[in-house]
DNA sequence: TATTGTTATACTCTATAACTATA
DNA sequence: TATAGTTATAGAGTATAACAATA
């Protein structure tokens, strides 16, 4: 398929709601998916205000809930999260009572992570929200379609 | 399905090399988009090195170019950029000599947005290797499955 | 009074270098 | 010498308020 080639002259009158032609980003991956991934994340952001917690605090929880006793490096690695910028997050976490850092018995330099009880009661109340967003994809996509959707995005997490 | 409940004692052993699980967040949208998005970004970064590009800057020009004569506000509108962040992008575009404001005749407020020769002749060389990247995706997921991808992207960015 | 482009600014995310304490 | 966690910091990206010029 030949590319578009744009006018090189302006037009000079069009009408003001004309609206801007964007077929040649829609038709490719790295565009839709940028802004596929911002709706979903704005979404979650209204579901989850009442939990105050971002998308990388649920994941933390999440990870941490499922990996207790696992240390910084390791959940904040699985997670692609710099372990400068962990070191913030788990603070955090901490601060607000929802997980905690206990000094590792095999080593002394690392601590093992786990959540507290508020942190196992606000994760239960998290899921169920999370539980919620993907219903709703559910009716925006069918449900066939988002498992289709979420197979295709692992596999497209591994193009590096 | 009843939630996966972390048990509430760390596990005091684990070999070191254990991965974590991540299973509850790889099956949800949310998680594998983010990663998914990125892993593709961080690909578009290595193609598009050589031409000093970014996704944003990419997409810019793609849209000029579909669009010549437009003002900044539809454009930038159109992609989901502020207005206050459009400035500074046009004003790199322009340093570079890839775009140009004209003032619009009918508007004197406006600025009338196209590309230079050299940004048509960037973006040629640009859309050569946004096309590599498509078909790097075709051979990790299949021709079908990258349009079918595509198609559900563009409705899940409508969920807002 | 509203709109276009602009400036200034702030806040979040992310990335890197260098330190400490342990191994 | 290497690793776990930390500190400080810098760079993107994104958001809002307020201004000048024009409609």
């Amino acid at each position: 398929m030949a590319p578009k080639l744009a006018r090189v002259e302006p037009v000079a009158e069009l009408e003001d709601s004309a609206p801007v032609d964007l077929a040649s980003l829609a038709g490719i991956v790295g565009y839709p998916i940028r802004r596929a991934q911002m709706a979903v994340f704005e979404d979650f952001g209204r579901r989850f205000a009442p939990l105050d917690l971002t998308p990388a605090q649920y994941s933390t929880l999440v990870a941490i809930g499922d990996n207790p006793g696992r240390k910084q490096s390791d959940i904040g690695g699985a997670l692609g999260i710099q372990r400068p910028n962990f070191v913030a997050m788990m603070d955090e976490l901490e601060r607000r009572g929802l997980a905690e850092r206990t000094r590792s018995g095999a080593d002394r330099r690392a601590y093992a992570l786990a959540l507290t009880l508020a942190g196992e009661a606000l994760l239960l109340r998290a899921r169920a929200a999370q539980a919620e967003q993907e219903a709703a994809i559910d009716r925006a996509l069918g449900s066939n379609e988002r498992r289709v959707l979420i197979g295709m995005l692992n596999r497209l997490a591994k193009l590096t």
